[in-house]
RNA sequence: CGGGGUGUGGCUCAGCCCGGUUAGAGCGCCUGGUUCGGGACCAGGAGGCCGGAGGUUCGAAUCCUCUCACCCCGACCA
C-alpha cells in the first residue's frame, strides 16, 4: 500500500478527549476516529488489525469444531421476551424506535431459536456455534475509546450438547482455545474464576489484562495463579485476637467524635482496638456490621454471609434504630442481627459506638458482651496479603476483561423450549455454553501493553503491515526507482508493505509517523546508502538500526520477520 | 442517574473573571520558491454566524436562563 493513496490520519498532538494510552495511540496512528461517545469507525490501518485479529480467533474456533454464523443485529423483540431479557437488560437494550425490533446485545436467544424444533437429537449434538460481529449496548458511561463502547465487535460462541459432560468438554475447548489465541495475539493475560451474573449458569472464567484502563479489581498472585475479583477474592489475614485481661464496659464522653481515625486521636488509641460499625438492610431488616478498625464493608461478600442483596442504612433509619447517628453505633444494646468481619472473632477490650451521641464504649468483649454474634469475612483482600493457595504476597490491581468463558446450562433452552430426545427417547432441554472475546478490547489490551514514547511498536502478528518502506527524499528518481523495485518485489513474496511515497513530506516528518504507526521493520532507503548500494533496516521495538545490500534485502527481511 | 470539567477554523489552545477595533496563536491545508536522514524555511492565501436557543444591554465569545454534546470520578456493567 501506497501511504501516499491510503487514508491514515496521523495526529500529532494528543486528543483532547482521550486519556487512556490505547485511545490516545489509535486515534493518533489513524486507526479509528469517533463518531460519537462510545461509537468508533475503524479506518483502513486500524480495520486490518481488527482482521488479523479475528482471523486468529477464527483459525482457532475452526480448530474446536466451530462453526461460523452471521446472525442479525436487528432482532424482534418477542423473542427476548420469551427469556424475559428485554426486563433484564433493562435500558442497556437499545430499542428501536419504529417497530418492535430490538439490537442485539448478545445472542443467546437467536443461537437458541435456531437450534429450537431443528437440533432435536442427543445424535444431532454436540454443535459450536460463533459468529464475530457488532453488538450494541446502551452503555450508561461509555469510557476509555474502544474499550467500553455502545457497538462493540465481539466474538460470541455458543455450545450445544445432549448432556453435562458434553458440556465440560465444550467449556474446556473453549478455554483451551482462548489461551492459544490471546498467546498467539502477544498478550500478558491471567484468569480468573468469577460468578456468572447475569448470564445465568453455573461454572465461568474471566480472561484478563492488567491495566490501569482496566473496570475490575483483583487479586493476583504471580507465583501460583491465583487470581479472583476482589469482590470475592477471600481475605486471608489473622484474627486481631484476644487480650488476656477483659476490662469490664465503660462510657466514654467523646463529644463530635464520628470517624475512627478521630477516636484514635481523642483517645490515642490504635486502629485495631476500634470495632468500626455499619447498619445494612438485608431483605427488609437492619443488621449491624462490624469491621475491625477502619476497614471498608465489602458488600458483595456481606450480601453472600446474609444471603440476598443488601443495602447501607439512610440517616433517618440509623437514628430510628439505634438512637444515634453515624460515628457512634456500636454493637452492645444493638437489637438486630450482629455479623463481625472474622478479624474480630472473639476480640475483646474493643472500643466503639455507644449508641449515644458523643458518647463510646470501652472494653467491649464480643464474646462476653455480645451474644449471638456471627462472623465473617467481610473485607477487601488488600496487597501483600498471603495467597489462600500458595500463601505468596498476592497483588490488588484494576483489569480489563477480554473474554469470558461461561456454562449456561439450560437457562435458555428451558425459557425458549429448546428440546431434544435424548437416548431413552427422553425429552430435555439442551445444555448450552456461552463464549465471549472483544476483539476491539484485543487491540486496545495489546496497545495498552505494546507502545513507547514514540508511539505504537507491533508485533508481526497483529502488525497491520510487516515493512514500512521509507523513501526518504521523493524528488530523487534513483530513490524512486530503488523503492519502487523493492515495493513490488516485497509484494510479490508476501510480505505486506506500507510504502511511504509521500514526495512533499520531509525525512524527519515520515521517521516520526513510522515510529507511531510501529510497523515492526522499516526499510529506509536514502541518499547516503545508496550511493554504497545500501539501505538502512530499522527495527521498531528495539531501534537497532543495520545497512544491508540491496540484493540482499529481501532475505534480510524475510529473516528478520521469522 | 449524582458530582466535577470542557465546548472558539481540521487539531491543540489563548481571549471570558472586569462586555466595546475587523476574534487571535501554533500546527495542519492551498499557491509559488528554497530546502531534503529525525515533525524545515520564505512569501502569499483559504478557512470561524465563538456548541445551540432565548434573554439583559446602545453593544455579548465575554453577563443571565434553558438546552445539547463530549471528557473525568462515582453508580451501573453479559
Amino acid at each position: 500500500m501506497r501511504l501516499s493513496k491510503f487514508f491514515v490520519p496521523t495526529l500529532k498532538e494528543i486528543p483532547n478527549d482521550a486519556v487512556v494510552k490505547s485511545h490516545i495511540l489509535m486515534l493518533r496512528s489513524g486507526m479509528i476516529k469517533m463518531i460519537s461517545a462510545g461509537i468508533y469507525a475503524f479506518l483502513p490501518l486500524g480495520y486490518r488489525v481488527i482482521r488479523k485479529i479475528s482471523e486468529i480467533i477464527r483459525e482457532e474456533m475452526n480448530a474446536i469444531g466451530g462453526q461460523e454464523f452471521h446472525l442479525p443485529a436487528l432482532n424482534p423483540k418477542e423473542i427476548w421476551e420469551e427469556t424475559n431479557r428485554v426486563e433484564a437488560f433493562g435500558d442497556t437494550l437499545f430499542h428501536v424506535k419504529n417497530r418492535d425490533y430490538v439490537l442485539a446485545p448478545t445472542h443467546e436467544e437467536i443461537i437458541t431459536y435456531l437450534a429450537r424444533n431443528v437440533v432435536k437429537s442427543y445424535k444431532d449434538m454436540p454443535q459450536i456455534w460463533y459468529q464475530i460481529q457488532t453488538k450494541f449496548r446502551n452503555e450508561p458511561r461509555p469510557r476509555s475509546g474502544v474499550i467500553r463502547g455502545r457497538q462493540f465487535l465481539m466474538k460470541d460462541a455458543y455450545s450445544l450438547d445432549s448432556s453435562w459432560e458434553g458440556l465440560d468438554t465444550a467449556y474446556d475447548l473453549h478455554d483451551k482455545a482462548y489461551r492459544k489465541i490471546f498467546d498467539r495475539c502477544g498478550l500478558k493475560y491471567f484468569v480468573v474464576g468469577a460468578s456468572s451474573g447475569a448470564m445465568g449458569g453455573t461454572g465461568s472464567e474471566e480472561f484478563m489484562v492488567r491495566s490501569e484502563a482496566g473496570e475490575d479489581t483483583v487479586a493476583y498472585c504471580e507465583h501460583c495463579g491465583y487470581a479472583a475479583n476482589v469482590e470475592v477474592a477471600v481475605s486471608n489475614v489473622s484474627e486481631t485476637g484476644r487480650e488476656q485481661k477483659s476490662e469490664d464496659v465503660k462510657e466514654i464522653s467523646t463529644p463530635g467524635v464520628k470517624s475512627i481515625d478521630e477516636l484514635c486521636s481523642f483517645l490515642k488509641i490504635k486502629e485495631d482496638q476500634c470495632a468500626k460499625s455499619r447498619v445494612y438492610i438485608s431483605e427488609g431488616k437492619p443488621v449491624l456490621v462490624l469491621m475491625l478498625g477502619n476497614e471498608e464493608v465489602n458488600e458483595t461478600k456481606l450480601g453472600k454471609a446474609l444471603g440476598g442483596n443488601v443495602r447501607p442504612a439512610h440517616p433517618e433509619e440509623l437514628k430510628e434504630l439505634t438512637g444515634a447517628d453515624a460515628g457512634s453505633i456500636g454493637p452492645i444494646g444493638f437489637n438486630g442481627k450482629i455479623i463481625a468481619d472474622n478479624r474480630l472473632t472473639d476480640a475483646n477490650n474493643l472500643y466503639s459506638g455507644a449508641n449515644k451521641n458523643d458518647f463510646h464504649l470501652a472494653g467491649i468483649d464480643l464474646k462476653r458482651d455480645v451474644k449471638n454474634i456471627t462472623y465473617s469475612d467481610l473485607r477487601n483482600v488488600q496487597p501483600g496479603e498471603k495467597c489462600i493457595k500458595c500463601g505468596n504476597s498476592l497483588e490488588v490491581f484494576s483489569a480489563i476483561e477480554l473474554g469470558h468463558i461461561f456454562k449456561l446450562g439450560t437457562k435458555y433452552s428451558d425459557s425458549m423450549n429448546a428440546k431434544f430426545l435424548d437416548e431413552n427417547g427422553k425429552e430435555q432441554p439442551i445444555i448450552m455454553g456461552s463464549y465471549g472475546i472483544g476483539v476491539e478490547r484485543v487491540m486496545a489490551c495489546y496497545i495498552e501493553q505494546h507502545n513507547d514514547e514514540s508511539g505504537l511498536v507491533w508485533d508481526k502478528t497483529l502488525a497491520p503491515f510487516h515493512v514500512h518502506l521509507i523513501g526518504l527524499n521523493m524528488k530523487k528518481d534513483e530513490i524512486v526507482q530503488t523503492c519502487d523495485k523493492l515495493y513490488i518485489e516485497m509484494n510479490k513474496k508476501g510480505i505486506e508493505v506500507l510504502y511511504d511515497d509521500r514526495v512533499d513530506a520531509q525525512a524527519g516528518f515520515k521517521f516520526k509517523d513510522a515510529d507511531l504507526l510501529g510497523i515492526p521493520l522499516q526499510v529506509i532507503v536514502g541518499d547516503k546508502k545508496l550511493k554504497e548500494n545500501k539501505v538502512e533496516v530499522k527495527i521498531r521495538k528495539t531501534g537497532e538500526r543495520f545497512d544491508v545490500r540491496i540484493g540482499e534485502l529481501i532475505t534480510r527481511v524475510e529473516d528478520e520477520l521469522k
